[in-house]
DNA sequence: GTCTATACCGTGATAGAC
DNA sequence: GTCTATCACGGTATAGAC
């Protein structure tokens, strides 16, 4: 199956790879096709320019994050619904976190991903505020409403700016899943002033697991 | 008193008006020696390149924090440390955004402007963990000690990337006090969860002094 | 201290042969 | 579809005159 890539998919394979290695801005055409073998002319017959790329490679970050972050269904489990989305979180950060390394700079230059960017931003938050309020309604988290929308933006920005935060404060550690899932636990820790007291002991179980998955890494 | 600065000091300041109004990365040494109307060999006779420029900067806005961020002197008034921290932050923000907008960018471009960077972020942390202990100590907040470091990591990333998800939500709009100081706001409303029920009110007063400076602006 | 002129290089991108 | 040129451009940085 990997053998019947065309040359468009290996593009943008090899683009994400290196991406994520060395940053999206140090990574130029140039650099894609020489590490595939392949001739610059033959990258910019498949895309029109850089842009053109990362554009494609948010695409497929977008459906990922579609398919994998449902909004909750049924109110029976809101924290299974919590951890769940907190599992796609961290897929997505992981597998494309170039993008989260340096989100900025590449919205800046590109404003049609901009665009995008903001289109999906907006279902995030809606995603997000409505497991919040499933929470609350679960009795799981004490909130009132008018916080939620709040907590919804801090936690948002905790999650897009997690790997940006660990390269300032270690640039020359390479980012691992175990960093990422640190990212995760530092989400929880945002709802844990809100838990209520019966809830507590469940909170705690979940942060154990993800603790677990972060290693026992200290930040600097 | 304006007309005594010498070229080197006419460079820096016209450098940090640029880096505000279009970005670090947009501008070169040819565009901040074109903005004063010098050479860009003159330039280059003062800074021995653009990362010159950038580190000598940081080295005034650390300056600067050292001297506005004082540790709590007396533990009289956790509080008003508190508030006192918190202009000093919006100061700072506000004088030197471009540097919040693009941070991970600048850094990796400049090993001993990344050097110093994290020197200087240690002393802040420091003094993040020294105020959150007052303000326990206090009775203002209530929070277990093993959650303080957290918590003032949580505060710092907020800080740190408060302009950054600013651009990201909304890049058209330009960046002006208003929206630094909604960051503030945001700061003491992570605070919020944890307030003791004596404390409720001062903080709400606190909230409200920021929220007036933050207009009424909205997140999109 | 300041200028002009210039060399150098990497990057993005295209034309045209195969 | 793919390759081999090849270019224009902009930014960095330096030399040498004033």
């Amino acid at each position: 199956m990997e053998k019947k890539l065309r040359t468009k998919d290996k593009i943008l394979q090899a683009s994400v790879e290196l991406f994520n290695q060395v940053g999206e801005r140090q990574v130029t055409t140039n650099h894609i096709a020489a590490h595939l073998g392949i001739s610059p002319g033959n990258l910019y017959y498949h895309f029109r320019n850089k842009e053109d790329i990362v554009r494609q490679i948010f695409k497929e970050y977008a459906k990922l994050l579609e398919t994998r972050i449902k909004p909750p269904t049924d109110k029976a489990e809101a924290l299974d619904a919590l951890a769940s989305y907190l599992d796609a979180v961290f897929e997505l950060m992981w597998r494309f976190h170039f993008f989260y390394a340096n989100l900025p700079d590449i919205l800046s230059r590109d404003p049609a991903l901009q665009q995008d960017y903001q289109h999906v931003q907006q279902g995030v938050l809606a995603r997000v505020t409505a497991v919040l309020k499933a929470l609350k309604q679960s009795e799981i988290i004490q909130i009132e409403d008018e916080d939620i929308t709040d907590l919804a933006h801090s936690i948002k920005l905790l999650v897009t700016f997690w790997i940006s935060y660990l390269k300032t404060q270690a640039p020359d550690k390479d980012i691992d899943q175990a960093s990422v899932y640190q990212g995760v636990l530092k989400v929880l820790l945002l709802f844990k002033p809100y838990a209520t007291a019966q809830a507590q002991p469940r909170i705690s179980r979940l942060q154990q697991h993800y603790a677990a998955l972060a290693g026992d890494a200290t930040l600097v």
